[in-house]
DNA sequence: CTGAACACGTGATTC
DNA sequence: TGAATCACGTGTTCA
């Protein structure tokens, strides 16, 4: 039993099965993930069917708790009624005329965020998708490690990934200490030259009176 | 020694004097970050001088090598020479009458994306500016932990962030286990409900031998 | 209302 | 080249 994401990994981008490899963890209801920020659980979020086509798996069961803490923003504007823009955006940095841009990508135009001589660099509307898709993933990959991660830290009081960070390098330097000592007091007969020396916490001071 | 960023926990926004707190913190330059990704270690970013006054400790010298792979961005258009505005923001989402709303944000507009209808809620300047300043000292905050825990992970191969939490995991379940195991093989008297708990350092153990 | 935390899309960079 | 990663600013929610 190591590694339990493996076969995330091992499955690269084909399709969305990542989704039910929570199975391999242990299971969210023991988690102590009801306190602070991303514990929300939102019951799934309808994504606004106004476009909607995230490529998303469109009937994603709130994996787990972070997913929907700020569910994702889908436009909500007036399209035109049968636009089915495949790009998903922000709420902000979108205007009419963006439509425009956009709808434009889609035959494989070049976005320069509506002007140019300030970016250096283009990318057509499948690249732009894929790149938030492939972002997303990356995201989705990260919290599900933080998941995990917090699981087996013991006492943990907040859920920020902070705290987790945190605490998971608190708990990591009191177990190295411990097996130090354990490794210590488990073979006191090396004549204390051997010892890879390391930390002297209680190791001798009783030698030789 | 315990919880190095403790320091920084405890000051809270008062100034930027979280730069120079990596002292405490074990020296980079022993750090395995140079493999692949966030390892720039580009020099300090010339921040564009044409706006520039980030609030952001204009003289900062690369705190870690974290801090500068992409480095922050700054509107670097043509602004009317005099404007000082006060205000960061991505690249995108900027049109020239974008400006117009920003110089009003300035004396406590409310911003709300140029356009109504879409966003329930507004903001001023100061609280827009104050949102960005705290997501970027979170966002430092977090990879400064991430730094952090790349350190203690023995034969850390990549040094993507979610490798890192990744190995994090597995080195926790291996010196648990290591625990367990030399736990067992120490006292195999105790029925292990007499144990004490965790970290039974050397206090005792050695009386009346 | 304010501060803290999260997810999101996006530009940039590296290999 | 294309895929992967990162930091960034932003919208949003919650205590």
């Amino acid at each position: 039993m190591d590694t339990w994401w493996s076969e995330m990994e091992t499955s690269s981008m084909n399709d969305h099965n990542f989704v039910n490899q929570s199975e391999t963890m242990t299971p969210f209801n023991e988690l102590p993930f009801n306190s602070k920020p991303f514990s929300t659980f939102s019951p799934p979020p309808p994504p606004s069917s106004v476009i909607s086509n995230y490529s998303y798996s469109n009937s994603m069961p709130a994996k787990n708790q972070f997913e929907n803490l700020n569910t994702f923003k889908v436009v909500k504007r007036e399209v035109p009624s049968g636009t089915t823009i495949n790009f998903s955006s922000s709420v902000n940095s979108m205007d009419d005329s963006d439509f425009g841009d956009i709808e434009a990508m889609r035959f494989g135009a070049a976005v320069t965020t509506t002007t140019d001589q300030k970016k250096s660099y283009n990318r057509t509307s499948v690249q732009a998708q894929d790149h938030v898709l492939a972002e997303r993933k990356r995201r989705e990959r990260l919290t599900q490690r933080f998941i995990a991660l917090s699981t087996l830290i013991p006492n943990l009081k907040k859920l920020d990934k902070a705290t987790v960070l945190g605490d998971a390098i608190q708990y990591i330097k009191q177990l190295e200490e411990q097996v130090k000592t354990l490794e210590e007091k488990n073979k006191p007969e090396i004549p204390a030259a051997k010892r890879p020396r390391l930390v002297s916490s209680c190791d001798d001071s009783s030698s030789s009176g």
